[in-house]
DNA sequence: CTGTGTGCAAAGGGTTTGCAAGTAC
DNA sequence: GTACTTGCAAACCCTTTGCACACAG
């Protein structure tokens, strides 16, 4: 029993306390986003899963993302990254935290130790959710 | 001699000093995004100026990001804003701020009040921007 | 049988590029 | 004349939607 059988079990145990009903795609998708350790676009995660159409990828985020068991990413890369909320992997709610987008090869990194805290904001504004990236070149391309 | 001419002038002065040939494309698009209180999309310049061409107003657009007289902001609604740099404007240097996108009227404010300030990084790391957006509803939209 | 999930193909939104005509120096 | 700027059309990337089939309850 190694670490793919837990992942494996985690992943009916948040669809099923997300209340999202199995299904291949579904499960695949999860799994994968586990697996990464950094965020996905929908294209890495077409490429990774081969036999799965990119329909059905972007509308199993759609849902992941509107059960709030993952979030969504803007890099400035032009595509939506996605992320396996961090509380559902840490059983802890810990503050949201940075990334940070490589304009060279275009990875986006979670920046562990930075965290994003929505700021107080002037009267009438709801926030709902932060994003905070920072861009430049990460250590490889550097 | 009211605002617009002073806008007219910093505007050639602007474009001098960044080593940027003025033009008419050029010289509507910097007018436009000095006179706006936001972040404005390559959409809403097109709408402003409506004889000038998409295709110039992005090239226009990606010539003032390389000299650094503006720079960009993925606000999450899919495409990207743009803005004049803070410190073209108020001739000092201040950190960038956070932006305020609303997920209703899919407006991009500034949130002036609220410093984005690129944070320590683990060894490697060059940073050259950050992008700080708390996403919601606007007061208008709450 | 009814509802949900999936793949395929087409459409959509936004941006970028090739090319040729026009303009400035 | 040479190099830069612009508009038009087409191409491009990524995402979304319509539709029909397949499968589960």
């Amino acid at each position: 029993m190694g670490i793919e059988e837990d992942n494996e079990l985690s992943v009916d145990k948040i669809l099923d306390k997300a209340g999202i009903r199995t299904s291949p795609v579904r499960v695949l998708t999860l799994r994968e986003l586990l697996k990464a350790e950094h965020p996905l676009s929908a294209q890495e995660i077409e490429i990774a899963l081969q036999t799965v159409d990119r329909s059905s990828i972007t509308r199993t985020l759609a849902t992941f993302a509107d059960e709030h068991i993952i979030h969504q990413i803007s890099d400035g890369s032009g595509s939506m990254k996605y992320e396996v909320c961090h509380d559902l992997r840490h059983e802890v709610h810990d503050d949201e935290h940075a990334h940070f987008h490589c304009r060279k090869c275009g990875r986006t990194i979670c920046l562990n130790g930075v965290s994003a805290t929505i700021p107080d904001l002037p009267d009438g504004y709801r926030a709902e959710s932060v994003t905070y990236v920072v861009s430049g070149l990460c250590p490889k391309c550097n």
